[in-house]
DNA sequence: ACCCAGGGTAACT
DNA sequence: AGTTACCATGGG
């Protein structure tokens, strides 16, 4: 059957969840409706004052798309926690509605390794041209290509994303998940330690990359990508160190306050 | 022409 | 263990 599906909540706001640089693969038309793939599967929503509604969406579909939106997490609670803080209180209270997703851990592996020495725009750019190349026909769009063909690939067909420098991490990574070489499905059960040093076998995975891997993914909170825009932050308020209020969600703050900067003076 | 972008690697001290 | 040039590409 297709229908439309409601959520009600006041912790999930589509532009700051979808199109904040944690996945690249969402957009929305002009009567604000949200479109993207995700897990080989297209999903249409919009944004409504007291929630969220799926659009033409499958029954047997809703769970997944449940779990993809980390709707089992209290982020109201976390707020309230982070509170603590004065920087982060601001910083959550202007971004109530981000949320962690749960996307697949080979589209966020490939995505963070383009990302690197990177911009927002160009990333989104680059990983569409991927999928077009390389992934199946989803709707009138295309899905994330699985390992397997990206691992068959070579770097002269890579050459046309212009992804320059990165293609070859993108075949070591592609690589070394089609062998098993890296166990990407095993992370799920692995701590947040023995993940990162998985994730790291791959050429082009390093601190930062790994980190958000294990955070979009894996949902490994523990996990705080150090990226440009943090680095300036955590100099300028957090010279000391992390509060204590973060604790075992570090990388839901991470989250809030790189939102929050990076929206400053825009 | 120069600098920067959700960095990592390799080659240096 | 801690720096630094270099890595493609494109926008400001």
């Amino acid at each position: 059957m297709i229908k439309e599906y409601s959520i009600k909540t006041d912790t999930l706001n589509l532009l700051q969840t979808l199109e904040g640089g944690q996945a690249f693969r969402w957009s929305h038309d002009d009567n604000g409706i949200f479109s993207g793939i995700a897990g080989g599967r297209l999903l249409k929503l919009r944004q409504d004052s007291d929630g969220i509604t799926f659009l033409d969406i499958q029954e047997e579909d809703i769970p997944r798309w449940l779990e993809y939106f980390d709707m089992q997490t209290d982020y109201g609670g976390i707020i309230d926690r982070f509170s603590a803080d004065e920087t982060l209180r601001l910083a959550a209270g202007e971004n109530r509605g981000l949320r962690i997703l749960r996307q697949e851990p080979f589209e966020t592996l490939i995505s963070f390794i383009i990302s690197q020495n990177n911009n927002i725009p160009r990333i989104k750019g680059i990983i569409s041209r991927l999928c077009e190349t390389f992934g199946e026909k989803c709707g009138d769009s295309y899905a994330f290509p699985e390992a397997k063909r990206l691992a068959s690939a070579t770097e002269e067909e890579l050459s046309p994303l212009r992804a320059g420098f990165r293609n070859r991490y993108i075949l070591d990574a592609a690589r070394k998940t089609a062998e098993g070489a890296v166990n990407l499905g095993g992370i799920y059960d692995m701590t947040y330690d023995e993940g990162k040093e998985e994730l790291k076998k791959i050429v082009g995975v390093g601190d930062k990359v790994a980190d958000c891997v294990l955070l979009f993914a894996y949902h490994k909170t523990e996990a705080f990508p150090m990226d440009v825009w943090i680095k300036r932050v955590v100099a300028e308020y957090y010279p000391e160190g992390l509060p204590e209020c973060m604790g075992e969600y570090k990388g839901i703050a991470q989250q809030y306050l790189f939102e929050y900067f990076r929206n400053q003076g825009k």
